[in-house]
DNA sequence: TTGATACATTGAAATGTATCTATGTTTATG
DNA sequence: CATAAACATAGATACATTTCAATGTATCAA
């Protein structure tokens, strides 16, 4: 199973800063000098923690001029917590259509 | 804020072992000797992550006799994915009854 | 009581992560 | 071209995490 790449995924949000970050993302882009403003962080370290958010999904970014725009993806967002839920989910509250399908007759 | 809080909670599914435990728990209790048949570990390894998973909420547990039997809590998977969808989540999607209420007017 | 089973704790080694300072790269401006 | 701004990279340090062997504890059965 696919369980390395989901682990590195989560380690994304295993982070103080990071969930900070994600916050002040959450109602549009920002560039990373407005980030940096708001966490009480150097830039380098900025720069490490944008780059493992960006490498997750959860964060879409595009270059324009010197500077770097960051935003939440949408896309990332959904398919991360599609996953977590993948995890994080009890039988009782299983529905059959996304059922895993490990007790099921061959 | 309570980052450091929903950290800790984060850091219980960043590890292959701890999602291989939370799958093999999604149908119904086990106990420890039944993981450890699953898992490639040894027992105090064992010991360990299912104290992490149990500390994180997403596992309910008890003591009958020599046997520990582990459980997904049903309300600890819930209050988990909505702590991580108040992160993963973007401005795109936000349904106002549960806006962070930090653009409306004073 | 003795022995076996299930699990927890301790301590150590290996590995991973967050952070900083120093420095490099790219882009715009005077 | 020289300078400054925004960001990335490298290297070092401090700290956290995973894992196991060794050992301890609790429970049951003979």
């Amino acid at each position: 199973m696919g369980f390395r790449e989901d682990v590195k995924k989560i380690k994304a949000l295993t982070d103080e800063n990071r969930l900070a970050i994600m916050l002040a993302l959450q109602h549009g882009e920002k560039c990373g000098c407005d980030l940096l403003e708001e966490l009480n962080i150097t830039q380098p370290t900025l720069s490490h923690h944008m780059k493992i958010l960006a490498d997750s999904g959860l964060v879409d970014y595009y270059k324009e001029g010197k500077w770097m725009h960051y935003s939440i993806s949408a896309d990332g967002v959904r398919e991360f917590r599609d996953m977590i839920g993948s995890y994080a989910r009890c039988d009782c509250e299983t529905d059959e259509s996304v059922s895993c399908g490990c007790r099921e007759k061959k």
